[in-house]
RNA sequence: GGAGAGAUGGCCGAGCCGGUCGAAGGCGCUCGCCUGCUAAGCGAGUAGGGGGUGAAAACUCCCUCGAGGGUUCGAAUCCCUCUCUCUCCGCCA
């Protein structure tokens, strides 16, 4: 959520934004409400101030044993007019917050204007996609032959879009996940969390998934609960409506949860593998640094979880999003592209986020300084460290061997009881 | 699921026979004094959010004592609903 008053003060900063989003937007109608609010909010002030002062005369007369019948139905007026005013405001405060809660996160100054993904820029391309003396397959080929992918019996048991791995392909995916979590908490400093896998409305509302996205997610029905459709929301909310010391800050967290997603709109896109399911494991950074700091921070972020792709050895880009493809509550995005021999293109395993102080301020997230007055809104960044399901594709195509076995990298064979290479 | 207790400022904790209580006291923190250094001691200050005036410092008003309603001229204090926490019983991995 934006602050209010800075889209009172800078209008044409927020419209150009929403536009450069492609999203255009003519925010004077919320600048009225808002000034409208404001001046009714004063005079309900006023009356109050009123009614309070009297009130104490009340008192005091009462004490003195004076009559009180006339000041008392004259405020008992007062009174209904404070309540008609109060409901006014109160529905104007809510058109305004309503209003509020569906503008986007204003763009950094550094993120390249586009309309869509095809005006995403290549910020750098590491390693080098491995070559092969034959056709390397899809994972999902792979993994089926390998008898470690199972999406048959997974559509049998749910449905289509969920994964059932198998023997080795169950033991990689774990692997995978104790690597990366153990990798970032030993390395790069981050806390091992484990949070909740459903959360509330309010926990969706602050990381911005609501209200806006609803069909996207995975709601528990008869309860106010959610599937997380990332663990962004439960480890961000860890701090909400909380009053950080400064000196605790940054705060590093590191978190596996499954993730749950409606892919709702994605009909026919990607429908084999496992690229796009409706459940899907991700280790998650989650920080909350001062406002200052973010940006140097974000670029550590994508450090680390660069980091991942590095010691698997996989090759990759790296991409800024532009305006036109930049998420909801984000500032500032980068995107991590595995390369995929199988389908000869890079895909998404990670996207890191500066929210800056939009999630902050929905979920009330504030820090204060030793010494100082008053509090601030912190600033929020998540990242992808990494899909884990999107990883493990990447493995099997990357490391194919021409007799159908994938070589396990380095870095997981001590978590795969020293096998260099799952075999069928 | 049944019975009971509770939720107050950064933390602990009074208040809860309605009126000068946004709130005693303590801890913590900040500034000053004192002091070979440190500790202790002494003094002052110290909740958050919003509005108005002001260049600013500041001043001033309103709201907030788990959340939401209600009673009242006036609610932390009384009533109702909800959420959460704790204790006992039952059940359960």
């Amino acid at each position: 959520m934006l602050d209010p008053r800075f889209v009172r003060e800078n209008q044409q900063v927020v419209e150009t934004a929403l536009k450069n989003r492609g999203q255009e937007r003519d925010l004077s109608g919320f600048v009225a409400l808002e000034s409208e609010k404001r001046a009714l909010q004063t005079s309900l002030d006023g009356l109050r101030h009123e009614r309070n002062t009297v009130s104490q005369q009340i008192g005091k007369l009462k004490k003195e044993k004076k009559d009180t019948t006339d000041i008392q139905r004259k405020m008992r007026e007062v009174g209904d007019r404070i309540k008609d005013l109060e409901q006014t405001i109160a529905e104007k405060d809510e058109a305004l917050k309503a209003l509020l809660m569906e503008i986007p996160n204003v763009p950094h100054a550094s993120v390249p204007i586009g309309a869509d993904e095809n005006d995403n820029q290549v910020c750098r391309t590491v390693g080098e996609p491995p070559s092969f003396d034959f056709e390397p397959k899809n994972h999902w080929d792979v993994g089926e032959a390998l008898g470690i992918l199972d999406f048959e019996r997974a559509a049998k048991i749910t449905g289509a879009r969920f994964p059932l791995y198998m023997g080795d392909g169950a033991r990689l995916e774990r692997a995978l996940i104790w690597f990366m979590l153990e990798l970032h908490t030993t390395r790069h400093g981050y806390k091992e969390v484990l949070p909740p896998f459903m959360v509330n409305s309010a926990s969706m509302t602050a990381t911005g998934q609501l209200p806006k996205f609803e069909e996207d997610l995975f709601k528990i029905s008869g309860w106010d609960y959610w599937l997380v459709p990332t663990a962004e929301v439960p480890v961000t909310n860890i701090h909400a409506g909380e009053i950080i010391d400064e000196d605790a800050l940054p705060i590093y967290y590191a978190a596996y949860t499954p993730c749950f997603r409606s892919e709702a709109g994605s009909y026919g896109k990607d429908t084999r593998g496992l690229i796009r399911q409706h459940q899907f494991n991700k280790v998650e950074l989650v920080k909350f640094v001062a406002p200052e700091t973010s940006y140097d921070e974000l670029e550590k972020l994508l450090e680390n979880a660069e980091t991942v792709l590095k010691e698997l050895g996989l090759h990759y880009r790296v991409v800024t999003l532009c305006t036109g493809d930049l998420g909801f509550s984000s500032a500032k995005t980068y995107d991590i592209e595995v390369w995929m021999p199988g389908q000869q293109k890079y895909r998404e395993i990670s996207s890191c986020s500066n929210f800056e102080d939009f999630q902050a301020r929905r979920g009330n997230i504030r820090a204060r300084q030793k010494g100082k007055k008053g509090t601030r809104l912190v600033h929020t960044l998540n990242g992808s460290g990494l899909a884990v399901g999107r990883t493990l594709a990447a493995i099997l195509e990357n490391f194919q061997q021409a007799d159908g076995s994938v070589a396990v990298p380095e870095v997981l064979r001590p978590y795969m009881q020293g096998k260099e290479a799952i075999t069928p």
